[in-house]
DNA sequence: TGACTATTTAATGTATACATTAACATATTC
DNA sequence: GAATATGTTAATGTATACATTAAATAGTCA
């Protein structure tokens, strides 16, 4: 039999792997809550494969923030609280702030500059239709768009670490929140001082949008009392 | 092995930790510079443990970015190259220049500005009696108490892991950059503005300190042909 | 010789075994 | 009945076993 002409096996830590991206999604998901306890025995069985990359898995899910595995009774979901909120928009404030600087510095092509204005006219174009989810895909494509540009792939690994960590509570304070028009405003602000090259100009405006959405969550948050969603 | 009456075992993961703190230890203190390479095998067998608290270890250096886990050849201590030392420095700059603006905020207890000043001063007495390493060591405590002071637990924790990987390589630029006066100068300027609680001018200031030092290391590192250590 | 294949080696990814011990339940004492 | 002591359970941390397969080596034929 001709098996040892091409097998194609190629994947190494398949299991492990595996496990780790069924997990995160069904955190980010929001499939299990947070708060949400799982045994690593349960997994195991759950997913047909042994504890060895359940484990694994966890321990990259635990480093980002994700879940947290107490001693005795399996991991469980981390929640976000208004305080974990108001670190998480600190971060991002300066970390995207840099990245449109950085943006601006290196210019754009014109493959970026259509793909960051379509991001902006999507946004538009959904909030003229009240379509809050769209918007918020949109948004979402935006700021990846920005990190993915800016060239420091260190600060986009960071930045979508803090995406994932406050992606539920976005969710959940999206029909709460007031009609995000200034947001759309502030990207198009951003997207016109990166054209034309003008870094601080775009750290700058870039800034005061992010610091504006996370006092703004926060307040929410607090206002509905959600410590920990 | 391990199973000769040891002590009272209270400590959850052990071994893992143990592990951890080994292995994280010898690549900061240089001990396994850069490219050194090492088997889980040869590992477990030199630290008296079995393979599986090494994997774990070695899952969460590599989530730090300080080894890089290759199919067949074990662990590898990653190195610096001069672009990673930017992107790091970039991180550094906006994350520390928020942590300013977040202390300058929220105002420092009698106990912390006599800690933050004592640093700067070492620092001072350090470079006048040109002593580097004592320099060196001063000016990371004042950065690590900034971020400490900052309330801020996960740009602290982000901070802190930048400043692992980035350590070696300023270990190594430390005797062929310029004396560090300005540096000096600058966490002067930055404490007063914190004392005077300016939020603005304390991230400003920390800012253009931060650019700079990372714009001078990355060309000594270019100088130099330091493309990974 | 040199490219190409077969064989061996060894490091890994995963599964399983096992001793430990925190958490829970039951029993005991006053 | 409350508090403490004792026994039981079960989830974990670690060790070990094992199958897989990339790499190294030897072997084959042009």
């Amino acid at each position: 039999m001709a098996n040892t002409k091409q097998k194609a096996v190629k994947a190494r830590r398949l299991f492990t792997d595996e496990a780790y991206e069924i997990l995160k999604r069904r955190i980010l998901d929001n499939e299990w809550p947070a708060g949400h306890l799982a045994l690593e025995q349960e997994l195991a069985a759950e997913l047909g494969m042994s504890r060895t990359p359940i484990r694994e898995a966890l321990i990259r899910l635990e480093k980002e923030g994700l879940v947290e595995v107490r001693p005795r009774h399996g991991m469980r979901v981390l929640g976000i609280s208004a305080e974990d909120m108001e670190e998480i928009y600190e971060i991002l404030t300066c970390l995207e702030s840099m990245a449109a600087e950085l943006v601006a510095k290196r210019g754009l092509t014109d493959q970026q500059r259509a793909e960051l204005n379509a991001a902006v006219n999507d946004m538009d174009t959904a909030l003229a239709q009240d379509n809050l989810e769209t918007w918020a895909k949109a948004d979402e494509r935006f700021h990846k768009l920005l990190v993915d540009y800016c060239g420091n792939r260190r600060l986009k690994s960071l930045v979508e670490g803090c995406f994932d960590q406050a992606h539920r509570a976005r969710l959940l304070t999206l029909k709460l929140r007031p009609k995000p028009t200034s947001s759309n405003e502030d990207h198009r602000a951003t997207v016109n001082a990166i054209e034309r090259r003008d870094p601080t100009a775009a750290r700058e405006i870039h800034r005061l949008h992010r610091m504006r959405a996370g006092e703004m969550l926060v307040e929410i948050l607090n206002k509905h009392g959600l410590s920990s969603l």
